[in-house]
DNA sequence: GGCGAGCAGGAGAGCGCTCTATCCCGGCGT
DNA sequence: ACGCCGGGATAGAGCGCTCTCCTGCTCGCC
């Protein structure tokens, strides 16, 4: 089992395990990588010296020449055009607030999940400042990649293009605010906003407010705008609307606004479930039952939606699905370089629960 | 900007450099490593020609001679001796299930800040069968990291040992059942489980019971026996166990089951925030007030304590740091691959805020 | 003025792997 | 019987970088 011909602390080499077997080093090669037709009986050789000599292949000399490293960036990009802040804070405080979101854990589960069976691993950054950025797009460039998976949160995120422009492989999750050569999966937010307001006005609701989500970011404008078509063309009035930040402290700070001003709302949309549950705690606080006083919808179906009491009627993003996606788009890109990108947009679904 | 020098689709290379600054390979990669004095006037020259060519340096080929990636492998490790169960489904629910507690966001979010300011990065791996196991250390082998920071959950976790065996860097987060060398970070448990027990005590509990986590996981134990200890030293009667499973849904059953069997308690301690929530859940369910009627302490301190309602009172583990610590000590240990191992355990702190 | 110390820069040998071009050998056609 | 074909194995040339030697200067010192 151990190296005894090695010198000690040196790994055993192809070289070693060709000398072990008695056969040449490129057979050995193609026998673990499992390529063109070797005689059974010297496969079975090379397979015990492999075994003997505790042979395991040298990744970077593998990558050297065969330009892959079987590893994607997954890059959790954060806000816009913001000064470069270096203090351990700032960063410190982008990092914990990204996962205090149920939603990151899920693109995590997804992107893990679908690059495991192809032997491919995702490394963790953060891009949340232009020095992050940079560091990005020089670990890609340095070919410590084969491609990125880009999680934007703000729709103004310089990083896909950069990206582009180095002329780099990468999807993103969540379509860019102006269209850069990447493929992007992304959710049909609308759809899912009319699916929240259908769904409230077939209720019975009449006074209906919404929690918005940021409106720097996509998703948090698409689901208002969706939001407050659907009511229209049901010839419902105009909900008030507060802006949040996704946070359920920010619904709670929204929905203690919109009661104070609109004491006799009787259905509530939150753009996500963290903020739909700080909005639940809210009413009850404030006596209001939910659902039977108001009811409440929640955007993502996250595990915060079943943890709620009342549990979350909410609409669902399949984000592990959509992870999932991500990884096959690069994959593709990855084979063909010069295929036109692709992009795929997903259908959310209404999950009915008991808030509303 | 362009490589005009470079047959297309090629990145420029150190020769490549060398020849449009007129100098050496060697002396490109010195001003490339920032090694040794060289002439500052060729030092500028080097400079302009690496942005003229828009040159990187090839990682794969710099680990190849250095025998260093800059990258680790932050592997959450998960049962123990379960057959391999290859289905997507018990995967996909266990890295689901990995970032539904707010734990593991804290740690990457730990291990993440410390890894950036040194250049490095984690690669994300799970080692819950035996199969994702030896991928892990086959892995670690190849040289595709430098080193392992180890999240396990279960005390039986043979991964530490199979790290340990194979003769690679690693640092465990949370001791070992068994001694193996390797360093690890901790917290002492007991002395949180005791912080609370004193506070119930102190606040007048006299009916006390406590939710305790999975008691093949060595935190669940701790946290239980240290509870008990301080308890019995305090000459409170022994108090009503359930096991939980660190989940809020298992808090909550759990919470159901105390209730049942005894309906006066007056105090409850949780083995983490997320069981307290449940409980809390629960008991206002049953029209008990918290913490008027019982009071509740959790403990971690993670996001769903101040997201609970009341916010919740709780044994702080300090995660961020303590993933830290871990990057330092595998730091230490790839410096000094010699030194003996050395752990660190930290002290827990109560937080009290509202539930008790 | 001569000589050794000290340092900047270059040459070149690998690091461990893949892969193309090549060689060898047995079987087949005529 | 002889050349031809093709599959199985090998030899060897790199992939792009680092790092040890080594060379050739300049400078300081007696």
């Amino acid at each position: 089992m151990t190296d005894a011909l090695r010198p000690a602390g040196t790994a055993p080499t192809l070289e070693d395990v060709a000398r072990t077997a008695g056969v040449s080093r490129a057979t050995v090669s193609r026998v673990v990588n499992g390529v063109r037709n070797v005689d059974p009986a010297i496969q079975e050789a090379v397979r015990r010296a492999v075994s003997v000599t505790g042979y395991a292949p040298n990744r970077a000399a593998r990558s050297l020449v065969t330009r892959r490293t079987d590893a994607v960036a997954l890059v959790v990009s954060g806000a816009g055009a913001e000064p470069d802040d270096e203090g351990a804070a700032g960063r410190g405080s982008f990092t914990a607030q990204v996962f205090a979101d149920p939603f990151f854990g899920r693109v995590v589960t997804g992107v893990v999940d679908s690059l495991r069976p192809r032997g491919m691993h995702p490394v963790l950054m953060f891009a949340e400042t232009s020095r992050a950025r940079e560091e990005v797009v020089e670990y890609l460039r340095q070919g410590s990649a084969d491609g990125a998976l880009i999680v934007s949160t703000h729709a103004e995120d310089p990083l896909p293009r950069l990206v582009t422009e180095a002329g780099l492989a990468a999807v993103l999750y969540a379509r860019p605010a102006r269209p850069v050569g990447i493929s992007y999966v992304d959710l049909a937010h609308r759809d899912g906003a009319r699916l929240a307001a259908e769904h409230l006005l077939a209720r019975g609701c009449r006074r209906i407010a919404t929690i918005a989500g940021p409106l720097d970011v996509a998703a948090g404008q698409e689901r208002l705008a969706g939001f407050q078509e659907a009511l229209a063309q049901q010839g419902a009035s105009e909900p008030p609307v507060v802006e949040g930040g996704f946070t359920q402290e920010s619904g709670e700070i929204a929905m203690e606004r919109l009661l104070a001003e609109h004491p006799g709302l009787d259905g509530v949309f939150a753009a996500n479930d963290l903020m739909a549950t700080g909005a639940c705690h809210v009413l009850r606080e404030h006596g209001r039952r939910v659902p039977e006083d108001v009811a409440v919808i929640g955007f993502d179906d996250s595990s915060a939606a079943s943890a709620c009491r009342p549990p979350l009627t909410t609409v669902r993003q399949p984000v592990e699905d959509m992870a999932a996606e991500m990884t096959g788009l690069l994959l593709d890109r990855l084979a063909a370089p010069d295929r036109p990108v692709t992009s795929v947009v997903f259908e959310p679904v209404l999950i009915v629960r008991d808030s509303a």
